[in-house]
RNA sequence: CGGGGCGUAGCGCAGCUUGGCAGCGCGCUUGGUUCGGGACCAAGAGGCCGCGGGUUCAAAUCCCGCCGCUCCGACCA
């Protein structure tokens, strides 16, 4: 294909290089992902965006549960009082929630906090629920929307509203909450590996970009594809800090009264957006196969004598393939196949069919691969093996391009001098050490606007050398390996 | 919240400087011919010019205020 017409297919969207934002925002618009709302930073989810989120509700929901917990519905309204018991919490949610103060035409007696995170409601809860060691551990999660008034927002990203899953759970032991904290961070980062091809790296967030109450912060963190990093999910060991504050005690074994210890995790919509800047290029989005809400698309060729006999042929094969795959039949005539093509590799679906009159002639049809554009020839007979063996393939493509980008990405630099000029050129991650000092945290922040993504446990250490060595910023000889990124 | 840009048909835009019939391309509707990488012909429909106020005989156009989107910062799960 020439490069003329390369520009021509795509003259829609706002090529990556020229400017990363505008065509992020050319695509969630294009491939119907979403549409803006009349209210500040609030968005529609379209049915094709809403698909990708009931695919995630799916499979990691599936996971949760295999992990031992219940879902359960918790109110939207949280009084005003009851976010205000927990210092840190409300310090750090007071800025951004939106405050009800009328209901049924009179002012309320006590406002009402639409929640930002339900901590505060789940443990007014709880303290009523937890009376003895035995109705421990409480393991449960809640899907539900939360709404924060950000000033700056961006579809999927960062929206006033946006949906998640928040799981909350209640143990007897601050090693037993350590436990499920980080058994939640790990089925966080397989989720996202496996099933968004997105790749992480895990690790504990510092003081200050910790949650707000909460005692530690896991993080899995992804590296777009202008090289800025994404938080996608996070884990957190709320310690004893709501227990205490919620009166949340139990009689322990020993007949003891004891405060219990807590965890919170969640993952978001901006798992979407994940999906988008991690895989998607200039055509559009590039779906990974187990979230796509089209696994493969059939595009008959219609020609005035094999009208009927290419219709059915498509309609066979429909019907050979799905279920278990996901198919869409494009019957439409109002459309040439060369439009189609250009629409469905907008929506990043992750595999075409082409039926006309040759591939009936050799027995068989065409199919393109989205991730690579490789066209290939797929004898009827294996059809459906073929298939699930290409979609299995683009899948681990998906993850292995991007993580090769990943590491690709990372850098080592030795000298103040070399990490500010990485974070100038080339972006992406920067594993440096820090002195643990928030002074020296603050101080690059200030200057190069990166931030410490996460200090990333030991085994992770896939990206060089994670040596102690002297502090990136003040040169101090204790700094240990951190990830920094100029993020989301 | 501060600074810049933008807001005119579903989408992309022109018109605004210098006030005087609301325009173009794509898309949409109907009919027909087409269909292997954004087909073609013909006939149509579609407007609170973001919202509110002001100036004027007359406002998309000038002035004031507000709202929204966006970029750069500040703030932040």
């Amino acid at each position: 294909m020439s490069a003329k017409n390369e520009k021509e297919f795509v003259k829609e969207v706002t090529p990556r290089e020229v400017d990363f934002s505008q065509w992020y925002l050319d695509i969630v618009l294009k491939a119907e992902m979403m549409d803006y709302a009349p209210v500040k930073g609030c968005m529609a989810i379209r049915p094709y965006g809403y698909a990708i989120w009931e695919n995630i509700q799916r499979l990691l929901d599936r996971r949760i549960k295999e992990t031992g917990h219940e879902n359960a519905y918790f109110p939207l309204f949280i009084p005003e009082g009851l976010l205000q018991k927990e210092a840190d919490h409300v310090e750090g949610f007071a800025p951004e929630v939106a405050l009800v103060t009328q209901g049924g035409g009179e002012k309320l007696s006590e406002r009402l906090v639409v929640r930002p995170t339900s901590e505060a409601i789940i443990c007014n809860m709880y303290s009523r629920w937890i009376q003895s060691w035995r109705d421990l551990p409480l393991l449960v999660n809640q899907w539900c929307n939360v709404v924060r008034w950000e000033k700056n927002t961006r579809p999927f990203l960062r929206t006033t509203e946006f949906l998640w899953q928040e799981g909350h759970t209640v143990h007897e032991t601050e090693e037993e909450a350590e436990e499920e904290t980080l058994k939640m961070l790990a089925v966080y980062r397989e989720f996202v590996q496996s099933e968004l091809a997105v790749p992480v790296i895990t690790g504990l967030k510092t003081e200050s970009e910790k949650f707000a109450g909460a005692l530690r912060t896991y993080t899995i963190e992804a590296l777009m594809a202008d090289g800025r990093a994404l938080q996608a999910g996070t884990s957190h060991n709320l310690g004893q800090h709501f227990a205490r504050v919620f009166d949340i005690q139990f009689l322990d074994r020993s007949g003891e009264l004891k405060y219990a210890w807590q965890t919170s995790w969640g993952v978001s919509t901006r798992l979407i957006g994940a999906i988008i800047m991690v895989h998607g290029d200039d055509r559009g989005l590039k779906l990974p196969p187990r979230v796509a809400p089209v696994q493969v698309v059939v595009v008959p060729i219609i020609t005035k004598k094999q009208r009927e006999t290419v219709l059915q042929k498509c309609a066979e094969t429909g019907e050979r393939l799905s279920p278990p795959v996901r198919v869409k039949l494009d019957l439409r005539e109002e459309y040439s196949p060369g439009w189609k093509f250009n629409e469905w590799e907008m929506k990043g679906v992750p595999l075409r069919l082409e039926i006309g009159p040759r591939d009936i002639e050799k027995g068989g049809v065409t199919a393109v691969r989205r991730d690579t554009g490789e066209k290939l020839f797929l004898p009827q007979e294996d059809l459906p093996a073929r298939v699930d063996s290409l979609l299995a393939e683009i899948q681990d493509n998906l993850f292995k391009l991007a993580d090769r980008f990943r590491r690709d990405n990372t850098h080592r630099p030795s000298s103040y001098e070399e990490f500010t000029s990485l974070l100038e050129e080339k972006r992406g991650l920067i594993l440096a050490n820090w002195c643990g000092e928030e002074s020296c945290e603050d101080g690059v922040k200030n200057k190069t606007r990166a931030t410490i993504r996460c200090m990333p446990f030991a085994e992770d250490a896939e990206n060089g050398n994670m040596e102690a060595g002297p502090c990136i910023y003040c040169g101090r000889e204790k700094g240990t390996p951190v990830y920094f990124a100029r993020a989301y």
